[in-house]
DNA sequence: AGCATATGTATGTCATGACACAGAAGCAAT
DNA sequence: ATTGCTTCTGTGTCATGACATACATATGCT
């Protein structure tokens, strides 16, 4: 009936459940998924600001000022003030954040690689490229006015 | 790097973009994104559980209990006791309930009639089965041991 | 210098969703 | 009928994300 709409049901669902399958595979490490993108961002960056880990992280939450504190609290960040800037907070990683990033790298990785090879044995490897191009056509439409 | 990644990535920051856009357009109404749904669901199917409610919402948020109460204290949604089975509950849209899919059908038609024409105006017309089947791929991979 | 504006962070409030559990009510097997 | 299991709803707690606002600090303009 309406194409648009069940692609969109279609995203929400797949999206949840990848969510969920992230969360489940980390717990053992008592982070989340989102936690967990949180430190490979900055494990890429540091020092890195907490506007600038908004902005690397995949779907942007803005400005992760109450992550950050998750993270700190956690004893898996360091938060100081920036000296040149001192409106910002440098965020670099504990020598426990650190080991913690090794170890999500390791956890993800037999995920990506089954799920890699489920898209080849399905045979949709040569759609990728339009699926990104259809993803971010939906996300960059014009508002209706 | 990882495509894997980058597709889990680039669905994530699709859900969301389109979650904000329906929630903008649907703001002047009062209801949520996923409040509009909801009702959706309801109309289509009243008298209803919460249950089915949920089972039939595009992410399945589970047994929206607190979703319902929020419908329910907003004047749109009746929520009786069943009859027959007397632990469930039956939802049914009172009239301003009624009147309000109205306008939300009415609002959000304007969205799908440009997300179609761009999309097939972006050729990408015949990759959405593909898309589809991509989709429920992810969704369905098996959880690495 | 002084002022308006922009930026970075923190915080308050709300809606959603995950997870776990409790209590009521149905159901199946004996 | 009783017992044990399941289902349905409600509720508590937490993490995330949206939105708005507050405050401190930079920055640019005059």
């Amino acid at each position: 009936m309406e194409p648009v709409l069940e692609l969109v049901m279609a995203v929400k669902t797949a999206q949840r459940e990848i969510e969920r399958r992230f969360n489940h595979l980390l717990r053992p490490l008592g982070v989340t998924a989102v936690q967990a993108e949180a430190l490979l961002v900055i494990a890429d960056g540091e020092p890195i600001s907490i506007a600038d880990l908004g902005a690397r992280m995949p779907a942007d939450p803005g400005h992760p000022s109450r992550l950050t504190d998750r993270l700190a609290v956690a004893g898996w960040v360091e938060r100081r003030p920036s000296a040149r800037d001192r409106r910002r907070a440098d965020l670099t990683l504990t020598p426990a954040g650190r080991e913690l990033v090794r170890r999500i790298a390791e956890v993800r990785q037999p995920f990506f690689d089954r799920a890699a090879a489920a898209v080849a044995e399905a045979g949709l490897v040569h759609v990728l490229p339009d699926v990104r191009r259809l993803l971010d056509l939906v996300r960059t439409l014009p508002d209706p006015e």
